[in-house]
DNA sequence: CAGAAGACCGGAAACGTTTACGGTCGCGAT
DNA sequence: ATCGCGACCGTAAACGTTTCCGGTCTTCTG
């Protein structure tokens, strides 16, 4: 069935067809009905390569999914639950999504150089930003709608969406600075990622704030996988002197958090305090249940998808479009973050700490 | 960059340029090394949609994405490492792999007729298969190409590779009753979903074999996942005669059950053995380890795309391909599966229901 | 009432390819 | 010398749209 086909059988030309179609002005409401059901009759579908060959339109967006460095959302069903948002969001606006995956051993870069080649979408959802990420400049300069999910080390100008890192850590912080904790322990994703750096950021000043000193030698760089939270616990409670509390910002972190401390022959939630960062399926097998942060990643990602959205019009308008924000996430209070065992005594590491000063926390 | 382009710069017309590049006869190999080295210098690539419209193909296989009712691979990093391996296989063979998401509350099938009528992609990769599943007889009345992971109720002759549920429950099933269990529960998905049929007839028959009776009230069918994993626990223990050893046929399902047997104050591994499906991320934070299946994620993908691109090849050249089987997975023997509690002496059990019939079990 | 201004529509040129169809040329066979 | 046959290449017609450009015809304006 051809636009052809469907205008000699209205008795119309291609040309008026092709605009009762699109919604376009010189056509009249009555012509405009009679294409519409006659379009809906006959089941006709534009061809959507004839389409995008004309009008260099893809009517598509692309959702870039990279396998590797990706170790924010590793290893769970963060995806599912975000492009279902995305998804119900662009329906609305009659664009498709398609989830592209960088080949093996491709990097980000080439990846999208090929598919700008390509004309595969009219703009791009890119997922895990490094701390400096060459694919924002090569889709700025060639003038491409896109909105990263994440920010970067340099201040761009480019559209962002991020989980609010300073909000979040701040609030862990005061949250077991109450608790009367003084060491607190940091495991955080390598420097590459770029919400690695907001996050030590966040807890040194955190620190200073209530007058503590920062002991770098709490501060864990490193993958934030399972494996590598248990080595990282490991590594922080064989320090002279081992903090009292954790802050895991990596999704599965804590369950490896768990079994090395476990193996330590210490608790979670009695002798120890853990905090996470996502309420995540694999995080939920954990028992002491853990105190962690909630995230809607269904609505991260329709406003991910109306940020692009709006991208786009701002272009198509001339003018630009400023969407930068940070997402907030609710903490949740549950069984992890508490100290039942009061040997444990925090005070007086805080005293050692504090050098005798005072320190009021909230 | 044209093709017309490259052509009046190479002083040939474009009909020799594009069989120089499409590497089709009646051009001489001079000239053709002189179209792809310039196509080289000028890094000039084909419009996919100017060739697709002219030749009808799009060099692309789309995996289709369902997020409701694939209980099978919901929750886990499932599908990540699979893409990786058909990923890997299509990229030989100049394809390129979109990955579809149905849009939430459309079922497949006019997921599938939205997609045929656009054109999207050359073929299919389909994951999530129901018992009745009409998107097969779709496809294959259209002649369109495709590949399904997992099988269908009725006997079909399209292309699909599932997992050997066979061969594992038969596997677990000798495992549990050489370990002495007589009363072995059973949680597998719902009747919709096709493996949950081969799983139950499997089980039974290795109760048959074995000389046992079954028993209807040890087979639990619901969804797989995390919290019904639990909810089949406890109603499974809740039955005046309860089983020595569950048998989850989900991929978090084992999590929600650990939950649900401490719950009970019975400890997995020690009080009652636990078998899954999967060793996924998801389970490997259980302890005691979990006794479950391993499977190469990223082999099984390969294979699924090399089967597609069977199907495609012998579909141009008139045969037919005939891609099914069946994918071998093997048993990792850990811990949860042992009991060391030697009270609960499973064979007092198995006489009750074999009615002083001795049997022997391997 | 003349002229301008819209409303509505058809014609036709693109968009970038592939591919069927001829045409030329050289060469071996008759 | 003629014929036939490959090898190689150019021409041009598609593929299905969108969109610019005019061309009617009606209606409003002064």
């Amino acid at each position: 069935m051809d636009i052809r086909a469907l205008a000699s059988h209205l008795g119309l030309s291609i040309g008026t067809v092709s605009r009762a179609l699109n919604d376009r002005k010189d056509v009249s409401p009555v012509t405009r009905q009679r294409v519409l059901e006659a379009a809906a009759t006959f089941g006709y579908t534009p061809n959507q390569f004839g389409r995008t060959l004309r009008s260099g339109r893809t009517a598509t967006i692309g959702f870039m999914l990279t396998l590797e460095h990706d170790s924010a959302v590793h290893g769970d069903p963060f995806f599912m639950a975000l492009l279902e948002g995305v998804q119900a969001e662009l329906v609305v606006h009659d664009l498709d999504l398609v989830i592209l995956l960088a080949r093996k051993g491709e990097d980000g870069e080439t990846f999208l150089r090929r598919h700008i080649a390509r004309g595969t979408v009219d703009g791009w959802l890119l997922s895990g930003t490094q701390y400096q990420d060459p694919r924002i400049a090569l889709l700025s300069e060639r003038g491409i709608p896109f909105v990263t999910l994440g920010r970067t080390g340099e201040v761009s100008d480019h559209a962002w969406i991020d989980l609010d890192f300073e909000g979040l850590v701040s609030e862990a912080m005061s949250l077991l600075l109450a608790e009367g904790h003084r060491r607190i322990g940091l495991v955080s994703p390598p420097a590459t990622i770029n919400y690695s750096h907001v996050v030590a950021a966040t807890y040194q000043k955190a620190l200073i704030e209530a007058g503590l000193q920062v002991d770098g030698a709490l501060i864990h760089y490193g993958e934030t996988d399972e494996h590598d939270g248990e080595a990282a616990t490991r590594e922080l409670l064989a320090l002279e002197q081992p903090p009292s509390a954790l802050l895991l910002m990596g999704e599965t972190a804590p369950v490896g958090a768990y079994r090395a401390l476990r193996g330590l022959g210490r608790e979670p939630g009695r002798d120890i305090a853990v905090v996470g960062l996502r309420d995540n399926p694999t995080c939920q097998a954990l028992s002491p249940d853990l105190t962690c942060f909630n995230l809607d990643l269904n609505a991260l990602g329709s406003a991910l998808a109306r940020g692009l959205v709006d991208v786009i019009a701002s272009k198509e308008r001339g003018s630009s479009a400023r969407v930068q924000m940070r997402w907030p996430l609710a903490l949740r209070l549950r069984e992890s973050h508490k100290i039942k065992s009061v040997e444990q005594a925090p005070l007086r590491v805080a005293e050692d700490y504090n050098k005798g000063q005072r320190v009021k926390v909230r």
